[in-house]
DNA sequence: CAATTTGGTTGCATTAAGCAACTAAATTGA
DNA sequence: TCAATTTAGTTGCTTAATGCAACCAAATTG
């Protein structure tokens, strides 16, 4: 009875979530995307306990999204480092962000706001666009599946697909 | 020791994931995105077992992200539906999507695309830019804090940004 | 160089996940 | 129509993960 592991499933959500989808990982990667790199104080700021955050950021590291840098030349301490697989997940971290923002706090009163650093524009709200631009609601989305797939996700997808009007 | 709730922390990301920060109620909602509603449905295209599929179900009503509808008018059977709330997920899903697409499969060969119902248009991939539409990379986003925020929270960030040359 | 802080590890109690068996309501088929 | 099957769960059990406290060695501070 080992638990389920996704990172086989044919779907990128899904292998997104293996590697990301728990709280404590969610967390450890936002801290991160905003600088914090040493243990105590990814522990002090999400209070989580030293065990459970040394197993998060063993996988982190395992899964290529943190890297391991020695503090100093010489010395065996380290900082934990997004690495570019790290960094490209926050347009995702930040499109929870904007819906903790939406749903979770009354309109107006969410303790944090994102913006440039150089300029202190705000963040635009995340859209779903084509190419050029057009803006796509949820709804208007369909998720096809490519022949890269396996039999099975293909025949699934066309079902889901044909069902819909 | 009851498990930790971050349904209480000033930080949008840490209420979004304890509603969906875990791998089945994201794979949930995924699939109630493309139209998946019955019990049996999500079961078997999750693989996940029937008490905890009940349990994350409960949960997700619990939240406002699912809906529960009968299926025909007298019949206590039911559908679950994504809710406004839910439906407003799709930018995060998607973006984790996208990011599972670039980094858990080799170039080209994602078993999954997405398009435009209508005209088959591929979605591009997701952007942060400000409202007049310049594009920002992740490190040039700063995350401050309001005066929503606890006093807590508004020295932590501002130390943090401070830092950060 | 003594005292403290940092970055963990280990051991134990509690909670959640996974599996199998079971059940009642709804649906199908003869 | 009514027996058989499917659906939507619930219950009970075992294994795995979480949370806490105590501990430790290397690094840092005074």
């Amino acid at each position: 009875m080992t638990r389920t592991s996704l990172s086989r499933y044919p779907c990128p959500i899904a292998r997104a979530a293996d590697a990301v989808g728990d709280k404590w990982s969610l967390l450890i990667v936002r801290d991160a995307l905003v600088g914090v790199t040493r243990f105590s104080h990814f522990k002090a700021r999400l209070g989580v306990s030293a065990n459970i955050l040394s197993e998060r950021l063993n996988a982190l590291v395992d899964a290529g999204v943190l890297d391991r840098r020695p503090t100093r030349p010489g010395v065996q301490r380290v900082d934990y480092i997004l690495t570019p697989k790290g960094r490209d997940l926050a347009p995702a971290l930040i499109a929870l962000l904007q819906w903790g923002q939406r749903w979770a706090f009354p309109p107006g009163r969410s303790p944090v706001t994102v913006r440039a650093r150089d300029s202190a524009e705000a963040l635009a709200p995340i859209a779903l666009t084509t190419p050029s631009g057009r803006a796509l609601a949820p709804s208007d989305l369909e998720i096809v599946a490519t022949d890269a797939a396996p039999k099975a996700t293909q025949d699934s997808y066309a079902a889901l697909n044909a069902r819909q009007i």
